[in-house]
DNA sequence: CTGAAAGCGCTAACAA
DNA sequence: TTGTTAGCGCTTTCAG
């Protein structure tokens, strides 16, 4: 492996001036000619480690994501990724596989690689968990929940809830079903919940609710049960994967949608447009609150943790598609 | 920052002593309590900067990606990750976006990085980044395609062409269509049309073949076009997207499937439990990738790289769903 | 414009 | 068992 000091030694320079070289110092024409020849011809790449170890910090931020195949995830990094890349920063990638224990290892491994900053993808948070967040020497970033004192970054989602009765009602609908999960989950098991049912009641309309789970194929069959016994005229699925769960159990069971029922979801997920008619959903700016995490990030990479907000809240919106309509 | 330095002088031995203790050399039962409680206390962690430069390498295998969202991308992650992390070895994975030059780039950064090797998904190659893979001091593994001279994984995706035309003969159709895309991409769009042509002539098949692209809606719209106009029996997608593009379609245009037309895709992709009926595929075994790709990476990791299998095919299998049935 | 020297935090001979 | 010393590859004063 070539170093800084091979180069040094066959330009017959000093190390520092090699490394003024490659760090735009001030360096004669000559020299400089002579080290673009030698470092050209050698492939010489600078020792990453040493720079940062040098610096005491990596260029680096690090990314905790919960598992690798979440569309909503996915999209966030992409937004996340298109301003990490315009501005040269590295990422570190690493996933949890939805374990709290891995999410504390995780930190911990991200610290000792001196990454400049955090972002962490949310999903459960105990005592010692937002104790470690919060004692971190290394800046952390939330996403998709709220800890008191640290940047966090959180979609609207007692808003979205909302928005999805009021459709439901200006669509004429009174008899409304959620289809939810767990209390566990605040942002998807009790705010659009919440939401929903604020606005539901506010117009007199009746409410069923029935709790399912995350996956697409446990709310299918959950569905192949309720479907058949259920009065409303419109189902609210808390999830656009429930919400596929769902109207794939009506194609079975010879339901159409909308014209036996309206159906819609929450998310955006691109998948919706995998089903046919395309499912009536409140759109999530996922990509927007990538890119709008690391302007954030490189702001207190730049200018320090001071006057940074500490919560920011991503406004969402309705798509209305195929799957709902006017009764 | 409390550094190893520091521990040393709080307990009043050398930093060596430390060292030691910290990985597991032999020191007195009254040391060790000393530090225990000292690295307990300050929460000290070792700079793994530090470490990674003084072994001339880091305990991190890098990866490259070609984007966020591929599911099939996603699904080797996972197989990768469940190895590595089993093993101790952190994962630095890299976006490309599907770009070349980052390819690039990503590999030097890697390298500059120290990691012990590289894992790249390969999408295009050119001369440059094959010569960049040939001359890499690192390791290079690459997944879905093939380089000479280099540890490559690829599937068997001639044999899956050859597989689902089988099945459509088994099922006694002779009319069939073969949606493909650009034979560009030699894995998608040469060896399964490839491996589909063959067998299907053999048996005076007749075929139809039509080109579209790897996107869910190009496929849509291009199907809302030629559906109408076919004479086959039998369509077989080049790529689950592809045909779920198509399902879509027919959807549209009341074409009921599998009872007017048999539809099938390639990779088994869960997204095709999203449709109904769910449509019959030719698996990819994407998560057992990974973890043959990581496992082979750690052997050259512990032993070198001598006697690495330069190439390693994986088996794929038909999954036959609802969406395909004998006439 | 250039070089000598110190040091980032850690590990690993080698001696004691 | 413990300490001393040197050094991984780089950057950065400080002199010259």
């Amino acid at each position: 492996m070539v170093t800084l000091s091979d180069i040094a030694k066959m330009a017959n320079v000093s190390k520092s001036t090699v490394s003024r070289y490659l760090n735009n110092g001030s360096i004669s024409e000559k020299t400089k000619k002579k080290l673009d020849k030698i470092v050209h011809e050698t492939g010489y790449q600078p020792n990453a480690l040493a720079q940062s170890l040098k610096a005491s910090q990596s260029n680096m931020v690090g990314v905790i994501i919960p598992r690798y195949d979440s569309t909503s995830t996915n999209q966030v990094l992409k937004g996340i990724d298109s301003i990490s890349y315009e501005k040269n920063i590295q990422l570190m990638i690493t996933n949890t596989n939805l374990n709290l224990k891995r999410t504390k290892e995780n930190i911990s491994l991200l610290q000792r690689q001196k990454v400049g900053a955090i972002i962490l993808f949310a999903t459960e948070i105990d005592k010692e968990l937002e104790k470690q967040i919060k004692l971190s020497n290394i800046p952390i970033f939330i996403i998709g929940q709220q800890i008191n004192n640290c940047p966090s970054f959180i979609y609207k989602d007692y808003e979205a809830g909302k928005i999805i009765a009021k459709h439901a009602i200006e669509q004429g609908h009174k008899k409304l079903l959620f289809v939810g999960v767990t209390e566990k989950d605040y942002s998807v098991g009790v705010l659009r919940k919440k939401g929903f049912y604020e606005v539901a009641e506010k117009n007199n309309a009746s409410i069923e609710f029935i709790e399912t789970g995350f996956s697409r194929s446990y709310s299918y069959e959950k569905s192949l049960d309720f479907l058949p016994k259920i009065k409303a005229t419109y189902i609210a699925a808390a999830t656009d994967h429930i919400a596929i769960g769902i109207s794939n159990a009506c194609a079975k069971l010879g339901i159409s949608i909308p014209e036996d029922v309206s159906l819609s979801g929450f998310g955006g997920y691109s998948i919706i447009q995998n089903v046919y008619p395309h499912i009536t959903t409140v759109t999530y700016p996922f990509s927007q609150m990538g890119e709008i995490v690391m302007k954030r990030v490189i702001q207190v990479l730049d200018k320090g943790t001071e006057n940074i907000d500490k919560l920011t809240e991503l406004q969402v919106n309705l798509n209305v598609q195929g799957s709902t309509k006017k009764i």
